[in-house]
DNA sequence: AAAATAGTGTCTATAAGACATTATGTC
DNA sequence: GACATAATGTCTTATAGACACTATTTT
């Protein structure tokens, strides 16, 4: 029996939800590779992401084991299923908007699904969503992959009251001009690490 | 390459929190087989629920895929990690206490960690719990439930108040007496159904 | 009547959410 | 100076958590 991993990568950029397409034989599909006969299933799964994007370091984690045996034709293949967060710097072709895919080979369209859904749940208890975007940003960027992700809008004022009060962020220098208006105040996360917080972020 | 699948079952008799293990060739193990050539993995999983403990219907849920090389010596094997509630009324030997575990085989300790922390998790955020007990219980078993898997004490009140503000229960005729006092009047979930709710509970 | 668990309410503190105006740098 | 986004506070409502006594049935 084949093992393989699939990844589902997600980025933001323009204020849209992008997942990384392979273009595959028939209909596009997600970046993958059997595992390895001595190759741990996640070093499989890092191995896919530097290979196929070329980053080394992601937010990578483990979604779900898909296994049923006529998910691919040809020999049985079990997916275990990988979820992934790049910065929106994440360069090349083959990104997707997550709200207008198109039919996907094999069963990665459920897995985009599954992925979906685990992210819109971490993205509300845990700081996650740092990953999708680049070291310093400002507010009104932060507050837009919430709300992308989230898919609803969300109050300004009670955002940033919540998100300056979680203490993780801190103002750097600089500001970011966008047009013929004040320019606004960057911020970063006081740390890389990804924390899981008490109560629910938005 | 094997793929296989082992059960974490749990189950609450007498206020503590037991797993079900086999005897193993060495050390004690979970409940677990390969996966047949043309089985989906969820079967083989239900599979092993039947066979192993006689139950046909359990809370069932994939908990995670441990994937290292040298997890189990001889030919590779993939593991498809499962945990599962059972009534407390689940019968027979080979149920340990949580708290007090031998040394286990393979990785089946990690394993057995991994599920009680999801066990946690969900127990706070949907209604799970409601497996774990008979069908008609009283608030003060629900409450050690709670207590018993959270592992910390719970205000009676506030978790009486809460639970029930919550509509899941409806009282059902009958009582039940465990000795010289007052006795407790019995619950039943309204539902079958496992529910997530919006705010946690406890 | 003693024992032992069942069952109940209030108050305080914190958090969530609705809501509108002023500030400031660019063009 | 016009424009456009940045930045900021208050009030209301709901929820979480601390806390102690009365009720009831069995023995």
């Amino acid at each position: 029996m084949n093992v393989g991993v699939d990844l589902v990568l997600f980025t933001v950029r323009d204020g849209r939800l992008l997942v990384l397409l392979g273009p595959g034989r028939d209909r596009p599909s997600l970046p993958g590779a059997l595992v390895g006969r001595d190759e741990p299933v996640e070093r499989a799964a890092r191995r896919v992401l530097r290979e196929q994007t070329g980053f080394a370091s992601a937010y990578l984690e483990q979604l779900y084991t898909f296994g049923d045996p006529r998910r691919v034709p040809g020999r049985r293949t079990v997916s275990v299923a990988y979820f992934a967060l790049l910065r929106s710097d994440a360069a090349g072709a083959g990104w997707k908007p997550v709200r207008a895919l198109p039919p996907l080979a094999f069963d990665h369209a459920a897995i985009i699904r599954a992925a979906l859904a685990r992210l819109r749940a971490k993205l509300s208890y845990s700081t996650v969503g740092l990953q999708l975007l680049p070291r310093a940003f400002t507010l009104t960027e932060l507050q837009g992959l919430y709300e992308v992700i989230l898919a609803r809008r969300i109050d300004k004022r009670n955002f940033r009251k919540k998100i300056l009060s979680t203490g993780l962020l801190k103002p750097v220098p600089g500001r970011r001009a966008s047009g013929p208006h004040r320019p606004a105040q960057l911020f970063a996360f006081r740390t890389r690490k990804i924390r899981i917080l008490d109560g629910l972020i938005v």
